[in-house]
DNA sequence: ACCGTACATCTCACTACTAAGATATTAGTG
DNA sequence: CACTAATATCTTAGTAGTGAGATGTACGGT
């Protein structure tokens, strides 16, 4: 998985050579600089913990997400890691021939296809998942865990309001 | 530019299939799924302005760069923007093909190439950058100036302390 | 002047996706 | 039952990058 390209840190403050954005402006961008620094550097640092077991972070969450769910169906597995439909059957066919997932038949939906672990994927699973879990509890030691729940409540009002503005227009 | 794929959003409290995991790290779990959905959302949301210019993100961070800053090295370009040195390269050429910024010579080390806009780049950007900053804006208008502002102190800690947490190893 | 190390950029092969459209199946309507 | 619209997945071609290594260049020490 990569992460996404940082945007220049200059926006609010230190060389404003054509403009003198309004205050409010100001604040916007600068949360706008941060959130995505620190998204890159919490997500680097977690990565690593699933590269020395070859996976990347997209194949992992389709993984965690079979772990903790049971068996879904393919479309269900996109809509929760939010990949495109063909590269849903791009990830799970890379799954599947590591031998980690299987694809079932739907006995209701003959168009549809189920995607579960196979007890390779369980066990493996089972090895990673912990380690990921410190990985990400270490990244976020820089926050006492009042104020990982105060962050956690802002950003979450800060993505359902940013998401309901337009789903996708 | 692509948005990052979202982790399952499962993990803290839906389905605890096989473990419940301590209060700490429920709470750093749940950190990370909010800060990535929420840094999706505000991508998703902002990138629709620069689209419309046949932009991508980490183009127009290039452009905001030299906009704001003046004729860069590609090295600090790169830096500053968090690309690979093929991917600096990579884009400077697209841009330059498109007519948006020139390389030129350094006068004091002949390894070293500037970027700088062309009149045609500075006059794109007089035109996207005060969209863009809007977009951004509304984007972040979930959140009132003063939580913004709290969310910044918060993301900021955390990125500093998340990326000093070992730089790359 | 000459060496070795450290850069700055570029080249090349590869990866992890996305978007659009094809195919197969289901469900609803008259 | 035939027809249509909606779904679920797969196929194909293309994109935005990464990473390793190849040049070409600079500079301190000798």
């Amino acid at each position: 998985m990569t992460a996404p390209p940082a945007t220049a840190a200059s926006s609010a403050s230190e060389a404003p050579k054509r403009k003198a954005p309004d205050a409010a402006t100001a604040t916007a961008l600068k949360l706008f600089v941060v959130l995505a620094r620190a998204q890159r550097a919490i997500h680097e640092r977690t990565q690593a913990s699933l590269e020395a077991h070859g996976l990347t972070g997209t194949e992992f969450a389709i993984l965690e997400a079979l772990y903790h769910k049971g068996p879904l169906l393919l479309g269900e597995v996109q809509r929760k890691i939010l990949v495109s439909s063909g590269g849903i059957t791009f990830l799970v066919d890379k799954l599947a021939e590591r031998g980690l997932v299987e694809r079932k038949l739907c006995p209701t939906d003959r168009r549809a296809r189920y995607a579960a672990l196979t007890r390779k994927g369980e066990t493996l699973m089972a090895a990673v998942f912990p380690g990921h879990a410190e990985a990400i509890c270490e990244a976020m030691s820089g926050l006492s865990r009042a104020e990982q729940k105060q962050a956690t409540a802002l950003l979450k009002q800060l993505g359902l309001s940013a998401a309901s503005q337009g789903g996708k227009a």
